[in-house]
DNA sequence: TGCAACTCCTTACAGCATAAAGTAACTTCG
DNA sequence: CGAAGTTACTTTATGCTGTAAGGAGTTGCA
């Protein structure tokens, strides 16, 4: 379930997310408001932060604030926009002070484990589509958080931008593996032990040739072998942490490539 | 929209995937079946490559058959089981051999290259997730190619592992931003550009001082100015075009400094 | 000729976003 | 002080979704 920003009136969503629910209070005829959009936006976070995004309606909204789903409508235009509004509140949670004195790999590296962790806080962010995106003052002190970090290596505004990406869909990536693995969980009841442990000898009746047929990932499963570091924690979730942490190295180790070919001058020869 | 592997009776689900729909003929009492688990496969795919997975339905799927959503519901036991063996199916049509004498490095270049075009041609696939796989024999064909690829860079399988998910990461997420950046043209028929130069006209009048607030982004946006290439082809899909050029070289980058480390005998220090 | 098995259909249910219309509360104006 | 106008919130309704339940019709075998 990827969800969208919203697409509607630029000028009313952009003013909510910039200015607030209200730009001064209202004083003129009829009830008083007995909600706000931020009453509406906490709630909502709420919800998706216990249910996951496919739980978050307007109904279940309303319902946590005493309320029907289309009073909500009074103060938000449309679903789209509360989850854009969610979204960005929620990333005000992320640090925006890295100590560069250590180098900007060791500052890297504690962001995308701040984020990383975010991510695994608010899992339903990750389904948040990140084409057209929502343009709210947290998002942009997200990216000039990371940006302020990685211009450290020193990398020509070209190429910071787009490693500016391969960082955040690595990081996404690897959260969002643990994410929908907590959810499979969550949502079955089957640990991720007992669903491999059940499938894989299914595979095997059912696929007897498979090492002739796979030899190669054969060999690397076997060798490669998964050790359980900590039992408490579930078997996918550990590889996807182990994906995180050997994948951060080399993506780092990347950018340090690309920046010392900065320095030798000849930056365009990828 | 993400949508989540089959759970219930593995037997039944894997015998679908390994062994096609029948194992043998049926020829007992009742009418001739009119379809089959193969023609359902096939309609479900061209469902959702037309429009996309938040139009696959079983009454749509039913409806290319000229049946009703009821009837697939004989040969398939649930929309879940359907999109795992759309899924593995669709696999099928990436190529699995890729030249080696070249180098590693090429013929992983030429993999990513092929797997992104196929996200774009079946973007719904970006939407299957990937924790508790499909397991279905494409889906290890895949997996077996890229292994081998990558086994040239002489990584130890404890890494090679873990870089796998970092590639797959890394082409899934830049491939999905361009999905996703065509869904919306598709589905407001608001072009990129108009998007994004409404949107940032709204910015500007309701954040003037982004550039104090901002200073490292606004800089950064300034310098490296995305280039137009090609007229015909949208903003935000070039923008996340190159993001996948120079992310992949840095990735390569990265995995080639992770091989070196190796080779000097201290794999370990990450 | 029955009977059992099988395909496929109709109907039904709960839940979704939100349009439209109605009710009640409140301020302000005459 | 009463009427008018504005607003908060509710109820009702529409067309979607996956799939459970039950029924109709077709076929092969006893």
């Amino acid at each position: 379930m990827v969800v969208y920003a919203a697409q509607g009136d630029a000028r009313r969503s952009m003013a909510l997310l910039w200015q607030g629910g209200a730009a001064g209070t209202r004083s003129g005829p009829g009830p008083k408001p007995g909600l706000s959009v931020d009453a509406i936006v906490a709630a909502g976070i709420e919800v998706a932060d216990a249910e996951g995004m496919a739980a978050l309606s307007m109904r279940a909204v309303g319902e946590r604030l005493g309320r029907t789903a289309m009073a909500l409508y009074t103060y938000v235009p449309s679903k789209a926009e509360l989850l854009d509004l969610m979204y960005d509140r929620v990333l005000a949670e992320l640090p925006t002070e890295y100590d560069l004195a250590a180098g900007w790999r060791a500052a890297a590296a504690n962001w995308a484990e701040d984020a990383w962790a975010f991510y695994l806080r608010h899992p339903w962010v990750l389904q948040v589509s990140q084409a057209r995106p929502v343009l709210g003052p947290n998002e942009y002190r997200m990216l000039e958080t990371v940006v302020t970090v990685l211009s450290g290596a020193g990398l020509p505004a070209y190429v910071l931008r787009r490693v500016v990406g391969l960082l955040f869909h690595f990081v996404r990536g690897t959260a969002q593996t643990v994410a929908e693995s907590r959810h499979a969980f969550t949502a079955t009841g089957v640990s991720d032990e007992d669903w491999w442990y059940a499938r894989s000898a299914v595979l095997l009746e059912v696929a007897p040739d498979f090492a002739q047929r796979f030899p190669t990932v054969t060999r690397m499963e076997s060798e490669g072998a998964f050790q359980m570091r900590d039992e408490t924690v579930p078997y996918l979730e550990q590889e996807a942490r182990e994906t995180f942490e050997v994948g951060l190295a080399v993506v780092l180790d990347g950018i340090e490539a690309a920046a010392r070919r900065t320095c030798e001058g000849n930056s365009e020869s990828l």
